[in-house]
Order: C-alpha cells, then structure tokens, then sequence
DNA sequence: TTGAAAGCGCTAACAC
DNA sequence: GTGTTAGCGCTTTCAA
C-alpha cells in the first residue's frame, strides 16, 4: 500500500516554505527552531491536504522505528491476553507500535521470529517467552538489543524482569493448606526450563521446610503447563503410592487436569484432596467448585514491562538486574477444605494405610 | 536500535560486486538475472557478516512493508487469541509480520490506531472490531486499502469477510431446543450494531417462525456482549413476566450472566430452564452444567481472513462482495434438557401461572 | 529563523 | 550479467 499520497514537500509548498522548516515545525522537539507563524502555516497546510508522516521514511533516517516486538508463546493460553493488552496500552500511550509474534512454544520459530523482528528495526523486545537456558536471549544481550523479559526470566538475568512474588505466591498457598489442617502436600512442578516452574519449586520446598513439613517424594516435575502433564503426574504420584491430602500446583492447567485425574479415581476435590492452583485464569472462578489458586497482576506485569522497556529506549539504561516481583494475592475459593484425611492419619484413630487417597 | 551494522553495500564489497548486483543475488524474483557464481559469492559474504536485510529502507523503496494490522476490540475476550493466532500463523509463513492493536472497545482509539497504523505503511488490515455502521472502515474502503473483516462486518459490504455460519448455528440451537419440547424461548440479542447481534437476532426470528412457534416479546437486546447484560436482560425479562422454558443466548457471555441472573432469583438450569450459548468459548465445557453452545472455528476464521488478505495483497483483487461463511457445530452439553416446565404448561395439568420460572 | 543539500539502506530502470 | 544512477520520504547538519 502506498503509505501516502501527500508528503512532506506537499505540505512544505503548500505553506510555502521548504521541507525542512516544515518538519521542523512539525516535530514537538524542534519546533520552536521555527517562528510561530510558521509552525501555524504549516500546520494549517497538513492539516488542510490531511498529511500523515511516513513513519518508515522518518525510521529509516533515525534509525529509530517506535515498534517493539512482544513475543509470547502461546496467545490462547489465557495468561498472555491480559499481559499482551498491559503492555499495548502503555505502548499506544507513548505512540508506539506492538507487533506481536506467537511462537507457538517452539524455539525454532522464536529464533526466526525475532531474526524478523530485528531485520525490521524494531526498538526493543518485550519476551514472555524465556526458558531457563535461552540463546535466543543470548543473542539479544550479545547485540546489545533493548529487551525485558516478562512473567519469565532466563539464567543470566542480563535483563530487567517483570514478574509476580512468586516465592510468596506459593508460601501462601502452603501456608492456606497447614491451615486447613494439611501436612502431606504434593507439589505440581512447573518445567524445569521454565524459571517459574524452578522458582515455585524452590518456593514450596521452603514454604514446607519452615514449617517443618515433609518434602520428601513431594515432588513431581511436569513437562509443560498443560492439563494433560497435570494429569499425568498425578497418575504417577498415585501410582507409586503417593501420600497427599493436598496439591500445590504450579498453575491453574496442571490443578485442573490434577482434579480431572483425581476424579477419574473417585477422589473427590476437595472433600478428598485439596488443590490450589495459580495464576487465576479467567475461568478458574467459574468452575465448580471455583479454584483456590495465586492472582497475578498480569496487566500490570505488561504495563510495568512497556514502562520499562519504554525507560529504557529513551535512554534511561536499566539497572543490569531490575528484578520487580509484583505482589500476588491468594483467592480461596472452594477446591481447598479442612484436611479429614490428614487429621485422621495424623490422630491415627484408626489402623488405615497412610495412602490417604488409594 | 540501529538496525544492523552490516549493508548490503558491506556484503557486495567483500562479495567484489556492486550493491546493485547484490541486491539481486540476493532478491529469489531476480537472482536468475544473475550468474549462479555470483549469487554463491554474495549468499557467502552476506552469511559471513551476518548480513540482515533491513526491511525498512526496502519497504521505503518499494512501498510494501510486509506488515498487516490486525484490529480487535479486546485481546482478553477469549473468541480472539485464536482469531490471532490464526492469522499469525499464516502471516509467518508468509514472511508478513503482524502488528496488532487493542482498541479497547472504543471507536475513538480504533480510528486513531488505524491512522497510526496507516502511518506505518501497513500493506493491509484485517478488522475483527467492525460495526454495523462503521466510519472507520469506510476510510480503508475509501482509500482503497486492502482490508479483510472477520467475525463481524459491517454494513456496506465493500471488504471480504470471514465469519462463521451464525444463521445455521442459531438455528440449531432452536431446533435442539424444540427437540428438548421447549416452545417458548427467548432470546438474548446481542448488540444491534454488531453484524453478529443483527444476524443471530434474524436467524432466531426466523427459525421460531419456521417452527411455529411464538416470537413476539420473546427478544430482548443486550447492550454489549457481556455477563452483566446478559444478567440484566434475564432480569428484565422476568420483571415483565415474560414467559420461556429456556435461552437462546447471542453469545457465551451472555449465557453465563443469564444463568446467573437466573440461580439468584432460585431457577436452575438446566432443570426449570435450558440455555444455548455461542462461540463455545475455551472455559465453556468446563462449567458446571458445562454449557450447550456453538462451536465457531476461530482459528481457521483468523487463519483464512490471513490468506484472503495476502492474496489480495499479491494481486488477485478479492470479489467485491467475498463473504465466507465458515460451518459451524452445536456442541451439546449440560444447560439444556428436556423442557419440564414447558410440557407442563402445554397440557395444563395445572392452574400455574404462564410465567414458568417467576 | 529558514533554505540547501546530503543521506538513512535499499531497489529498479537503464546503460553497458 | 553487472555497474550506474536515481530516488523512496524524511531529518539534520551546515550555511546564509
């Protein structure tokens, strides 16, 4: 598409003077190099051929192009919608552009995805994408690429990052359950080569030793955030005899496919398990029962991230290792209840196998 | 950010050829203009220096940005990720990046994201946000700029459009429902200037019609698809003492609000009245009663908008009046049932009022 | 304060 | 086949 029939020139001859003072006296920045009769005809003049600049011409001279690139993994997983939506709106806010690119999980298309996204001048990147070990990220520190990461960080931590208080997050969900009257808790590990999946495990394992709980074997690592992975390390841990009365799970799918499995056992939740998930998705709220699970600000997380990186562009460098963990806050709802099971192991009142849910 | 040290200047130097010959061997259209040793010492230099096209200064030159705008009204509306990723997919593919721009559901931020976007070259849009009149789109109609509509269009009819089969999807909602012995329905109208809120309104008209069966104060429109219109609608309803065993919802929002509406004034669903959403939103199916509702394929809708668009951006000038409507599918699960009350009422086995669930 | 002129990196028409 | 040249629309020195 041509971008515009009227130029610059156009309105230059139009207010009669040269394109020069006429982009200088349409530029906030240098317009008062220009007389203020002028910047009115000029004005007067763009407004009368309904000039709009040529954002590329002016990048290709500035080297500056007012886009950056939000890479998100997957748009239908509900967590990134509301981060997508933070971030455009600050964005928008400061005349920005975001072009977005799903990377559909595969390393390989965030790779080329990014290659594009640089070949196309963006200014900086927003990446909600991070695995633990990334070269991508790599890349993007080695060329110097204004970059922040969000809802995941990678090892190095040579960017800033954005994320929820994850460590508390899960303190509380440990601690809501020890208060339900839980002492044999299993943990949903999020991948290992996702920061978040590493950060909550190490937040429950704390969470459970403070209190002088058992972590022992109270572990199962998940390979995705997917129901399916949820299910299936349930079905493990139950396989091997697990003993728990209760779930922390590193996120609301891996809770969801938790309570399908149980069910699929009989097991009911939360009347014979309790689960909490996290993140609350949109629809956690509306399943019966509603999940007990971690509010994470994720517009927030997106805004804080444009804001950044925005800093950042404007030439305000960054901190080398900005971390901001924004706080989270425990919804209860109703897949979490008192521990019977525990408490009647715990009393021993009674001769019964310490597999509370076999 | 600079975009990339290296040019193609710098490629054809260490190549020993001028920029020129460069920009051929490089180019697939014209690299059969060139001798085959050539282009293999180009490709060689370019990949010694890491050579990355900058797609600016060729967007600049050739006034094609390899760009598409994609419009929505609200990225956390689940209905849209998969419209995104749709045509996300197709957009890589073709080496076409996508911008996309939130408007937030209002007119005044589409138009001024539209222009910005205009400002950037853009070669096309793609427009989820129609409405019925929408002075936006008659702009890009009327500076002939490629632009394709999808899940909603507009009322002139001068873009192609891609959207789902409303009028056979409603339709089978009132036939499954009279399947289920309900005679009288009503219908949650979505928003009379939204083509899906008119279509959906007229299909249900007229498929009541067809049956037989009564219409008249058996419509109530909703001011937006939301679940608090839904709810108040409901309320409405009952306050005039409208008569109906169950709903024919615009939407799946809709449904939600109505069916909560109805719980707090003590009505069950499905036992005393059955509802059908639309769009079988992810969470749908997993609410209890998991909600009977119209699946609408939103990725391919997003993913064939996508095509339309490119295609026409390669030549092929779409037909004017291009309106694809893709089939849809009734999904049916819990909200419905067989209608209790209605046949109650029909036989009159007893003196109850004609108001079923006041 | 304004005009002139150069040039961002690339491509395409024209020449050789 | 390859080099030359002009120019996409804009900004920004440098002069005047």
């Amino acid at each position: 598409m041509r971008v515009n029939k009227v130029r610059l020139v156009d309105v230059a001859r139009e207010a009669g003077v040269h394109a020069g003072t006429a982009s200088r006296a349409l530029n906030p920045a240098a317009r008062d190099e220009v007389s203020p009769q002028t910047v009115r005809r000029v004005e007067r003049a763009a407004r009368k051929l309904g000039y709009v600049p040529n954002t590329l011409a002016r990048g290709l001279r500035t080297s500056r192009s007012f886009v950056v690139a939000l890479v998100v993994p997957d748009i239908t997983n509900p967590l990134f919608p509301h981060i997508v939506r933070g971030a455009e709106q600050v964005l928008a806010e400061f005349d920005y552009t975001l072009v977005l690119t799903d990377t559909n999980n595969d390393p390989k298309t965030e790779r080329s995805q990014v290659a594009a996204m640089r070949a196309r001048g963006v200014d900086g990147f927003i990446v909600a994408t991070a695995r633990w070990k990334d070269p991508v990220l790599d890349e993007l520190a080695e060329a110097e690429i204004p970059t922040v990461l969000v809802n995941r960080r990678n090892d190095g931590g040579r960017f800033p990052y954005i994320g929820g208080d994850d460590r508390h997050g899960i303190e509380m969900c440990v601690e809501h359950l020890m208060q339900l009257g839980h002492r044999s808790i299993l943990h949903l590990a999020g991948p290992a080569d996702t920061s978040t999946g590493r950060e909550r495990t190490s937040a429950f394992r704390q969470a459970m030793r403070a209190r002088r709980l058992p972590t022992s074997r109270a572990i199962v690592e998940c390979a995705s955030y997917t129901e399916q992975a949820g299910a299936h390390a349930v079905n493990a841990a139950l396989d091997r005899g697990a003993d728990f009365t209760a779930i922390v799970a590193a996120n609301d799918l891996l809770a969801i496919g938790a309570q399908e499995a149980l069910a699929e056992h009989g097991i009911n939740c939360p009347k014979d398990v309790s689960i909490t998930g996290y993140n609350d998705a949109d629809f956690m709220r509306r399943l019966t029962p509603a999940f007990t699970t971690v509010r994470v600000p994720l517009n927030r997380m997106g805004a804080l991230a444009a804001r950044t990186l925005l800093a950042w562009l404007r030439g305000d460098e960054p901190e080398l290792s900005t971390q901001i963990l924004l706080p989270v806050e425990l919804m209860q709802r109703g897949t979490t209840a008192s521990a019977r099971w525990a408490s009647r192991k715990t009393t021993g009142r009674d001769g019964e196998a310490p597999n509370t849910v076999a």
